[in-house]
DNA sequence: GATTGTATCGAAAACGATTTCGATGGAGGG
DNA sequence: CCCTCCATCGAAATCGTTTTCGATACAATC
């Protein structure tokens, strides 16, 4: 590999200056800088990541943290792509270069915090993160720049989708429609994700609100935020004996997604028996059975803030502890009108 | 940051003995080393990654590289999570991080190969390259050990799923349900991924030895994989004169569930009066309008696959230029028997 | 012409780890 | 008692880069 020493002979000059030329520095004549810039183009050079990191201490390297927890699929989800996306564009743009880390998987260091002291990563993004130990984490945030997606960890800087209103406004669209029984079928209620709690909580405050009649048989817990859990979940809410209710809200779309076989098995058809509403603006409710209505979350912008977030952070700024992106209705045909 | 030579002091030792006891090296008594380790967990140590990746030439990082390909969304396939996720299981495994590269975002070093080098990645595997310029790659490959997936440049090892065979059996599969008149929606044929060429001639050639017509109005290239190409494109192929297919073989899932709203809107049901197949195994077509019967790619596979490939050549042996991953039917509800 | 100032450059010390090779000590054999 | 050998350890060089600070030469000033 090429090294500065190796331009440095070429051109005639010392390492330090070949150093100085290439970063710009002032004190280096224009020639010399011209010269030593010819050489070292001329042997390809690139610079050691290492050397300079070691010296620098700073490795232009953020890390992603995430847990790929066994059975569900971890990286599955339709936000984390184009979240994972926008985000390292905007981080590409300022240098730096995406390092992929998750908690459980490596056999040796099982360690994630330890990994990003070892590869010394200016910045972190927590995303998806499962059952990790938060104390760690929390610890490791006062040394390292921290931003977390989606997850709660009182300390580290979060990005959220406004989960609270966007479920708030599902029942207030249905209301609209004139529901007057909406269920809801949550996500899991005891992760470190703040999902499921927060929907659920917004759906029974517009309840509340607007003096919506309900029982316990108009909530069901899904296990899981998969498909088949949602299935179960949904199965669940139609066996109870006095269904009242005439619309559902999913928690998320993947779990709209498994009570499809359901409602065809059991005759039902959506708008007419049920109308469905879910939430994560999936990319195939937009195709099938002539558009389901769900709540957008803006995965682009959730990268773009996690962004700005850690940028700003890495500057020594300071930042907002929580940052609320709203969720956007996207209205299509899972919905009917009730007329009262 | 805590190095060896705080252990050193700690310990009562030499940073020499230190790194010589932390690495299990021979010439180092027993209880010196007991107490070295017994030093290092105390303090806290973590080992610098660019000191040892400086001195030692090997940086436990491989390289992922793909197209961020500005408009349609780069990362987003059914297929590239999961054949990361176990790509990177194995990896990790084997002490391996993963470092994302992509050639097109980066304003200052768009030089995806000079980062691989600036980095010291072991290795690299390359995802979804759109027009990548081949030959800066080839080169890199010379020096870099280097696996490509479902992607074709000659002189780099590649890990692709069999399309040719999988379009074939997609046509066998309708012949045997007795149809005689089968259309395709082909992917794009001039880029640089070889699914579409590949899925076209497996299609091709099955019609050719099962003897069945065909003539140019039973095929449309799509312009792209999305689902609002696939629309475009079956459009195309609805609109000419005589319609004589009774199936429709798409060269993705994406591309078939485009098709599902113009079907809607045509008062055309699936599978009664078309019937449907697709490729990649997407999620939904479990689920949806009965299941979707697709030939699913096996990602776990051929993430496999390239960890494997990888790592023998990281230990030097020699490698199959192509592997090929077969992918499996999912027979399901969208293509109906024809009683002939 | 002596002095001061400025521009340009290089020697050398880091950064944190690994590794070679020589030094040291005691055990063992003659 | 002397010599050899082996086990154990440490001094120092090295990886490639950045940075401080002193050296040098030349121009400008009086």
């Amino acid at each position: 590999m090429v090294t500065i020493y190796d331009i440095a002979r070429k051109a005639g000059v010392s390492p330090a200056t070949v150093s100085k030329a290439l970063n710009g520095r002032q004190d280096v004549n224009d020639v010399t800088r011209a010269h030593v810039i010819a050489s070292a183009t001329e042997l390809g050079y690139v610079p050691n990541a290492h050397a300079r990191g070691l010296k620098m201490k700073k490795s232009w390297l953020v890390g992603v943290a995430y847990s790929d927890g066994g059975v569900s699929m971890p990286l599955d989800h339709p936000l984390f792509l184009p979240l994972l996306d926008s985000f390292k564009r905007i981080m590409e743009a300022e240098g730096y270069e995406l390092l992929f880390f998750s908690d459980t998987s490596s056999l040796i260091g099982n360690n994630m915090v330890a990994h990003c002291f070892s590869r010394q990563v200016d910045g972190v993004l927590l995303v998806k993160l499962l059952d990790i130990e938060q104390n760690a984490l929390r610890t490791a945030a006062q040394d390292i720049p921290m931003v977390s997606c989606n997850l709660l960890i009182d300390g580290i800087p979060a990005v959220i989708t406004d989960n609270f209103r966007a479920a708030y406004q599902a029942v207030e669209y249905l209301y609209s429609l004139g529901h007057r029984r909406i269920a809801h079928v949550a996500g899991p209620l005891d992760s470190l994700a703040v999902a499921g709690p927060e929907r659920l909580a917004g759906y029974r405050a517009a309840l509340a609100d607007l003096h919506l009649e309900s029982d316990a048989s108009d909530f069901v817990e899904s296990k899981g935020w998969a498909p088949d859990d949602g299935a179960e979940a949904f199965l669940q809410l139609l066996d109870r004996k006095d269904r009242l209710f005439t619309a559902v809200f999913f928690a998320s779309d993947a779990m709209m997604m498994g009570a499809m076989p359901v409602m065809e098995r059991l005759g039902l058809s959506c708008p007419d028996d049920l109308s469905l509403i879910g939430f994560d603006g999936a990319q195939w409710t937009e195709y099938v059975g002539g558009g389901y209505t769900t709540f957008r979350q803006q995965a682009e912008l959730l990268g773009v803030s996690c962004a700005r977030s850690l940028l700003r952070q890495l500057d020594g700024d300071e930042v907002e502890p929580i940052v609320r992106i709203p969720a956007e209705l996207v209205a299509r045909h899972s919905c009917c009108q009730i007329i009262v």
